[in-house]
Order: structure tokens, then sequence, then C-alpha cells
DNA sequence: CAAGTGATTAGC
DNA sequence: CTAATCACTTGC
């Protein structure tokens, strides 16, 4: 098991699918309040390609407050609060200023699942962390956590299982962003095939 | 299938 | 300033 932080390289290359294909089967961390580990296997993701994406905060090159984060360097956590309820954490990737990044969607719970199950009372553990704002709930990720460097310590990835084959990743549309007119049917959504983790 | 919830954004 | 929208989840 690849047990230390992915390098700064692995976020800084130019391909955000290629990125979003790759996180795929690494391990999200963040410690607990108690010093130990909340962990979770990627298994569902989804690029966003930066200003020629209708479907992305950035779209046509907008900096704001909230998706200024998105032009950090690539391994910059952007952490955003949507439908007045639920925290989507993404992943920034490519060189500064170029604003792509991969919303993680779904997590198979590795470590600290009874903090997990605690934080989502009721759930069947396949529930726990199947969509973004679930896994941002049993990870306890909140918009504090915005602007974090992922080689930093309050929230990290690691390699965990490795690349997953591309035979084993299943691709299809993003979900949620009906307005995007034509690029509303990329297939820049991608899953491991066959996992009971991934959202709906 | 629709409500809920509040930050964010565009537009005045 | 106001009003519409939203990279979702849950329970009806």
């Amino acid at each position: 098991m690849g047990d230390r932080k992915l390098p700064r390289a692995f976020y800084t290359r130019t391909n955000v699918l290629t990125v979003a294909r790759e996180l795929l089967g690494r391990l999200l961390v963040v410690p607990a309040p108690d010093g130990a580990r909340i962990s979770g296997l990627i298994v569902e993701t989804e690029a966003y390609r930066g200003p020629d994406d209708r479907a992305s905060h950035a779209y046509g090159g907008r900096r704001t407050d909230r998706t200024r984060t998105m032009y950090a360097v690539g391994g910059t956590a952007y952490v955003y609060f949507v439908y007045g309820m639920h925290h989507q954490f993404n992943v920034v990737t490519n060189v500064e200023d170029v604003p792509h990044a991969v919303l993680v969607r779904a997590l198979e719970p590795v470590e600290g699942i009874d903090v997990m199950r605690r934080r989502r009372r009721g759930r069947a553990d396949e529930g726990l962390t199947s969509g973004p704002g679930k896994l941002c709930l049993a990870l306890g990720i909140d918009r504090a956590l915005d602007r974090a460097d992922l080689l930093g310590e309050r929230v990290w990835i690691e390699g965990g299982r490795g690349p997953i084959p591309r035979s084993a990743i299943a691709a299809g549309p993003r979900i949620g962003i009906d307005y995007a007119d034509a690029w509303r049917d990329k297939p820049w959504r991608f899953w491991v095939r066959n996992s009971p983790f991934v959202s709906r």
C-alpha cells in the first residue's frame, strides 16, 4: 500500500481527465479529533475543466470569492457549500491559474468507520460515503478546509491501492449539471465498476 | 418526486 | 440591494 502522500506532480499534470481517473483507488485521509485517521478509498470522481467547460464554476474564466480557490496550484482542496446544506470536496489540478478540478463523489470507508457510523446514524455502511455531500459529513470536511494544501496535515491523499486498471473504470455523464448544454453529456464522471460504494 | 436550506451570483 | 439558482440528500 502506498503509505505516502501523492506528490505535487501527480496533481499538476495538464489533463484533468487523467487525474480524475487516476484518483480512483487512492486513499483520502483526514485526522479525527482524537488524532486517529478517518479514511476511504476514492471510488467515484468527476472532472471539471475550467474556462471552456460550461458545467464548471470557473466557466469563462470566472474569478469570484468562491472560485478563486480553483486557480490555486494543483494539489489544493476546493471545498464549497451548495443547496444550503451540503459540502463538496474537490481536488484542484493543473498549474496555478488554470482552474481545473476533480469532484470526489464517493468513497469506500477504510479507517474510522465507527466515527462515520456515528456521524451518519442509521445508514448502512454502503451509504456512509456514497455521495459528495455524504462523504463530507462522514469525514467532517467543511469550508474550513477550502484552500488546504493536500501535501499538508489537515487533509491529504495517499497512493492507496494504486491506480485502477482502465478496464475496471466506467465513465458516464456528470450529475446535477443539466444547465450545461453541450457539456452536459460529456462522459467525465468516472467510477470503479462493481463498487457497491458509488452514488446512485 | 419535491422540500429544504443558505451561500453565491448576476443584475439592477 | 433583491431574487434566482444551485457540481445534493432525504423522506414522502
